[in-house]
DNA sequence: CATGTTTGCGTAATCGTTTACACAGAGAAT
DNA sequence: ATTCTCTGTGTAAACGATTACGCAAACATG
C-alpha cells in the first residue's frame, strides 16, 4: 500500500509551504540552503516520487517519446528500438512503442492513441510509403515527429536513415573486385521507400553487368526462401545474388543450400543492415553495416530539436553506411 | 500549430456544459441520445482528442504498462516485446519499455522512474537474481508487479515462466533416444534464475549418462564462442551438447565450425527458446520453444489481476514447453 | 533615517478531466 | 392540486504539481 506521498505530505512534514518545497526540490529557484536540504532529505525519507500525471498536465510535457515501428521481431528493429532506447536514458526521457504489426490501420490507430498530449514527439517507421502518409500527416501537425529508416510520401518532416544508395554502391564495388560478371538482386516491392530505394541504387550502380530479372517481394525470411527458390529454378545462377536485407538474404541462403547450391562456392550473396543473422549463418553473409547507432542519436536530436523550434528548417539526413565483407563473397 | 482543442471547447461548440460534454463521450451516464451524437460529432469535428495527462491525473491511473527486460537486442526478448505490446494493444494499454542492459543499477533507476504514477503496473525480466532484489521488492510495494521469464530471490510476487525442468527433460529425452551416451552442458551462471534452474534440470535428468564438466557464463553469442573453443580444446567431444539457449548454441556451433568439427557427425547440438536463430543456422538447431504468446498473456493477465485486488493470492505459474526437432540431432 | 533592493517564502491560480451534488422540468401517483 | 420519481443537465470540487505575484524581513545605499 504505502499511501502515496504527496508533495504536500513533505511540505508539512519539512514545515513549509508547498510552493517551498516544490523549489527546493527542483533546486532552481530562491530557497535557502538550509531549507532545501531539509526539504529533500524529508522527500527522501517519505519516499516521494512526483507524480507524473500532475506535473505532466502541468507543464504540458512529459518527458516521454513514443516509438511506432513495423515489428519488433525483426532483428533489425529491435537493435534500433535498443540504440534509442539507450540513447534516450542519456536524456531522461521515456520511451512508448508500439508494433504496427505492418498495418495501416493498426499505426493509425496506434498514432491517434499517442496523440492526447501522452508523447511529446513520436519517432515512427512508416509501413507504407503510401498507405502510411494520411495518419503521419494528421500527426506531424500535432507533434514533433521524425521519420527514422523509412519515410512516406508526401510529409516534408525530419527524416533519418541511411544511405542506401551508397550501401548499394559498396556492396556493387566490392563484387565486382571479385569478378562478378553476371548479378541479380532480390528485394523488397515499392511498398517502402526502403524497398524502392535500394531497387533503384541497384538498377544504377549494376550498369555494365549482366543483369538478371529482378524478385521483388518483402523483407522476411520467408519471402527470402520463396525467392531464393525461384531463382534456383530458373536454371542457371548468376555469378551473385544481391539482397534486400540479412532476412532476405537468410531466405535465399536456405533455398540454395535446399538445392544443393553452395554458397560462394556456386554464387556470392550478400545482405544489409548486418544483423546478428549475417554473422552467424554459414556462410557468413557480407553486409551492409547500418550505423544504428547514429541513426538514433540523429533521430533524437532532430526531435528534441524540432521540439524547441516547431518552425526550424526540415532536417533530412543521410548516414553512410560501412560494408563488412564475410565468407559469402569470398571469391571461390 | 493547431491550438490544442480541449474538451471545453467541444462543450462550448456544442452549447453543452463541459460536464454533458465528458458524459456524452464517455457514454456510460445519463445523457439524452441527441445530446450524446451532437457532442461525438462536434468533438470529430473539431479533432478533440482527450489530454491523458489530466485524465491520468484525474483518474489517478493512465493506461500504461511499464516493462524492464535486460535487452531487446537479444531475438528472445525481441519476440517477448513483441508478444507482450500485441496483448496490450487488444486490451488499450501502453507499453512503456525500459532496457537495463543487464545492469542493476539502470534497473533500478528504471524502476523508480516508472514508479511516479507513470505506469499502473510492472512486468520485468529481472537482470539478476540477487542484485536484482532491493529494487524490485521497493517497486512491488508500490505498483503491481509481475516477473516474467526470470524471478529474483526473497520476492514473493505474481511469476509467470516457462517450465524449465520440462524442456531440458524434453532435449534429454531426445537425445537418449537418439542413442546419446556422453553429454555436456553448456549454459549460464546462476546469476539468473533460469540459468540455475537449467543447470539444476539438467544434472538431474542427465543422471545414467556419461556427464562431461560442465561450462558456465551467460547468455551469449561470444561466451558460446568461448565455451565451444575450450570444449574442443579438451580433446574428445561427448556425443551431445546441450545449451542453456540459442545464442550460446551459435556460438558453440561457431567455435566447432572454427575447429572443423561438424554437427551432427561429430556431435549433437541443441538449443533453447526457438529464437529464429535456430532455425537459420547450417544445421538448424533442434531447440525448445517457448509458448511466448502464452507468456505474455498470462503476465497481463496476472497484472491486471493484481491490480483490480491488491491483495489476491499470488500467482506463480509455468508453462510447459515443447520440443521442436530439427538437424542438429538427427542421428548420424 | 528614509528609501531602494534583494532574499525567502506563502497564497492562490492554473493545467484539463471526471464526477458528486444539486436542481429544474416532465410525468406518474396520490 | 400536491407530492414523488425520473431524466437530463449544470456548477463546482477534486486530482497533484508548478509558478506568477505579493509580502515581510534583511540588507544596502544615499
Amino acid at each position: 500500500m504505502s499511501a502515496e506521498v504527496r508533495l504536500q505530505d513533505v511540505a508539512d512534514a519539512a514545515g513549509v509551504s508547498i510552493a517551498t518545497a516544490s523549489r527546493a526540490l527542483a533546486g532552481k529557484d530562491r530557497v535557502s540552503r538550509k531549507t532545501q536540504t531539509l526539504v529533500k532529505r524529508t522527500a527522501e525519507r517519505l519516499g516521494y516520487q512526483v507524480n507524473a500525471a500532475a506535473r505532466a498536465l502541468r507543464e504540458g510535457s512529459n518527458r516521454t517519446i513514443g516509438m511506432i515501428i513495423p515489428v519488433v521481431g525483426n532483428p533489425f528493429y529491435a537493435q534500433v528500438v535498443h540504440a534509442v532506447e539507450a540513447e534516450l536514458q542519456e536524456q531522461d526521457l521515456e520511451l512508448i512503442i508500439a508494433d504496427s504489426h505492418g498495418e495501416i490501420e493498426r499505426e493509425a490507430r496506434r498514432l491517434d492513441l499517442l496523440l492526447g498530449g501522452r508523447v511529446e514527439g513520436v519517432i515512427v517507421v512508416p509501413s507504407d510509403a503510401q498507405g502510411s502518409s494520411e495518419a503521419l500527416i494528421k500527426t506531424a501537425a500535432r507533434i514533433p515527429l521524425v521519420q527514422l529508416d523509412r519515410r512516406v510520401e508526401g510529409l516534408a518532416s525530419d527524416f533519418i536513415g541511411v544511405d542506401n544508395d551508397r550501401g548499394i554502391d559498396l556492396v556493387i564495388a566490392h563484387l565486382r573486385e571479385q569478378g562478378v560478371r553476371s548479378i541479380v538482386y532480390i528485394g523488397a516491392n515499392d511498398n517502402t521507400s526502403v524497398g524502392r530505394e535500394r531497387r533503384l541504387a541497384f538498377a544504377r550502380a549494376s550498369a555494365g553487368l549482366d543483369v538478371h530479372e529482378p524478385i521483388f517481394g518483402n523483407f522476411s525470411r520467408e519471402y527470402g526462401l520463396e525467392a531464393g527458390a525461384a531463382l534456383v529454378a530458373r536454371g542457371e545462377l548468376p555469378d551473385a545474388i544481391v539482397c534486400g536485407d540479412d532476412l532476405i538474404a537468410v531466405g535465399v541462403l536456405g533455398a540454395l543450400r535446399a538445392a544443393g547450391k553452395r554458397v560462394p562456392r556456386d554464387t556470392l550473396l550478400t545482405g544489409f543492415d548486418d544483423t546478428l543473422l549475417a554473422e552467424i549463418t554459414d556462410p557468413p553473409l557480407t553486409s551492409v553495416v547500418q550505423p544504428i547507432a547514429a541513426l538514433a542519436r540523429e533521430a533524437i536530436r532532430a526531435l528534441v530539436l524540432r521540439t524547441e523550434d516547431r518552425d526550424a528548417p526540415t532536417f533530412y539526413s543521410r548516414i553512410a553506411p560501412q560494408l563488412v565483407v564475410r565468407e559469402s563473397t569470398s571469391r571461390p
